[in-house]
DNA sequence: TAGTTATTGAAAACGGTTTTCATTATCAAT
DNA sequence: ATTGATAATGAAAACCGTTTTCAATAACTA
């Protein structure tokens, strides 16, 4: 459990809108993938996702899931992140209810931490490099992903 | 044609030493993987060497690339990277012939662009925030991975 | 040169994701 | 509420990059 509930179901019924908006159905399996990834803090996988959905919804099947993440993804509600561990993984996109961070990646057991320490200094360097990016190469930077590769604490003493 | 072909010939024979060193033979498939990763500056996908490896080696196979590019991965001769195209790319690992650098990736395109500037900066953020991190989540840091998304000058202009 | 065994190529298997297509559910108009 | 147009769905099959299998071959050592 993470968080208070009333701030995720304004989340949901956020969403919900913004579907409608976009001239898109909301359907019970739609509503029921949202509500799995609001409510999780954790990078879930389109199998993990299904997973949880089919204890409560045994009949949404695994299409479904990967139809409603590329929209949600298209529509900048959730981001697809690689880990490296072969399988694409998904987390709400920053916003009220989640910080702009990045991840420490262990080469190990693949486990992720996510930090928001250092992002004023980051912010300050990314705006910079942004600009100058932006200037030298007339690209249009839309965002950005910073990713430390190692080995955590677990696995170094073995 | 980049650069000039004196050093690459070095590079190669620098990489049939540390080859051999490892307990690793020497084989003609290795060699022809490891000159057309040495004398291209583009991030080559599995298939793009097999295809050039096979105008001078028919018979040389995909599986043998597969298993050269990982063998070369962990020796940390070449970075394997995912730009989110679906197959992973391959590129000389930072050394002489490369230096640092980091990409912008066009959304629409698909199109890399390497770039080396603001890395003084970069790497003054990066060595306090991996000093940080460190320190914080017990985590011994080995690499990192910066890519900014967005929109090359190409497609922006239609 | 011979013998040990790492390396190889072809084919099959693998696994995450996408496509196909007939059926069903949503929603606006009645 | 009922209807009708059509967006959305689930099951199965296809897809495709990558990995595994295994018998044949080539590279090193003695
Ligand atoms: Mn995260
Ligand atoms: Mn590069
Ligand atoms: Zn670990
Ligand atoms: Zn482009």
């Amino acid at each position: 459990m993470q968080r208070g509930g009333g701030r995720r179901g304004m989340l949901r019924r956020g969403w919900g809108g913004k579907f409608k908006e976009c001239g898109y159905r909301m359907t019970v399996p739609r509503k029921a993938i949202m509500d799995v990834l609001g409510d999780s803090d954790k990078h879930l996988s389109a199998e993990d996702i299904y997973l949880t959905v089919h204890r409560s919804y045994p009949n949404v099947g695994l299409t479904t899931v990967y139809r409603t993440l590329e929209l949600l993804t298209d529509m900048g509600m959730i981001v697809k992140f690689d880990f490296g561990d072969g399988r694409a993984r998904y987390e709400l996109a920053e916003g009220p209810d989640k910080k702009h961070h990045h991840h420490l990646i262990c080469r190990r057991c693949k486990r992720i931490i996510e930090y928001t320490e250092f992002i004023d200094e980051e912010m300050d360097f990314l705006n910079r490099a942004e600009k100058g990016l932006s200037e030298k190469y007339k690209f249009d930077i839309k965002g950005h992903v910073i990713h430390f590769y190692g080995i955590c604490d677990k696995c170094r003493y073995k």
